[in-house]
DNA sequence: TCCCATGTTGCTAA
DNA sequence: GTTAGCAACATGGG
């Protein structure tokens, strides 16, 4: 169930053992996915992460699209030897040595085959851009500052644990209305933000249910979590109770005390 | 049985 | 046209 730090992962994981490996054969288990795509022999030519999609790109201008939702995972099993096929396999892409599976217990995944183009995209939580122009969006809107956070059409890559975590280092209580946070506020969940994703990268993610890298491993990030998943436990910084409320139909842990 | 789950989209109503 | 709030997608775990 990844968020930025996990996609990002993936992405550099696979930069290591798919680059330049051509495409032996892709095996569509889950109809779902659609039919097999017309990819002949094409070479991975390079990864890119846009927002939280896992692109592959061909050595036609093509690239293979994988978003994983919410239960996807990409493992990567190498050599020319057989595997184990795990339970709820997607989608199998062979190279001439290893292979590429998706799984995806709740098959909410996506995959396709299109043009790789350059669009717009939101600015991506691990870029670096303006308070200011954060807070003249959130101006005209009514939500919660957690909702506008993880609005992907605003800013690409949060989710509900990075969300969680970086308005209690912004010390700022999730339900605040967007529109109501000063200009001190949004300085302060931007200097978080980035602070918090880029060591959750370096951490390989978060694992606090299934989330695995690409190799099968747990990440590391879950050991400096503050407060997802800590309901009952401690505040590290004040020392009160963190307690869980659903905001905006999502859990949603916070310390009342400090979080204003 | 019910509630929960790291995501997105499409509908409805204001 | 824009925005907010939900149900839906499908499955498994507690």
């Amino acid at each position: 169930m990844p968020e930025l730090p996990e996609v990002e992962s993936l992405c550099r994981q696979l930069e290591l053992v798919a680059v330049g490996k051509r495409i032996k054969e892709i095996f569509i288990l889950d109809p779902k996915l659609g039919s097999p795509p017309d990819i002949g022999r094409r070479r991975i030519a390079g990864i890119q992460r846009r927002a939280k999609n896992i692109l592959l790109a061909l050595d036609d201008g093509r690239a293979i699209r994988i978003h994983l939702r919410m239960t996807g995972r990409l493992l990567w099993q190498a050599g020319a030897r057989e595997h184990a096929t795990p339970r709820h396999s997607r989608l199998i892409i062979t190279f001439g040595k290893g292979r590429l599976l998706l799984i995806d217990p709740r098959r909410f995944a996506i995959f396709e085959v299109a043009q790789l183009k350059t669009e717009e995209l939101p600015p991506d939580a691990l870029d670096k851009f303006p308070a200011q122009w954060l807070s003249e969006i959130a101006a005209r809107r009514e939500i919660s500052v957690k909702s506008f956070l993880m609005d992907q059409r605003i800013i690409s890559g949060i989710g509900n644990i990075y969300a969680c975590e970086i308005l209690h280092a912004a010390k700022i209580n999730p339900a605040r209305k967007a529109k109501e946070l000063s200009a001190a506020e949004w300085r302060r969940i931007l200097k978080a933000g980035p602070a918090i994703l880029s060591q959750a990268v370096m951490c390989r993610g978060t694992t606090v249910s299934d989330w695995r890298d690409l190799f099968g491993n747990p990440g590391e990030y879950q050991h400096h979590l503050k407060v997802y998943a800590k309901s009952g436990a401690r505040c590290p910084r004040c020392g009160q109770s963190i307690s869980r409320v659903k905001l905006d139909g999502r859990g949603t842990y916070l310390c009342a005390h400090c979080q204003k």
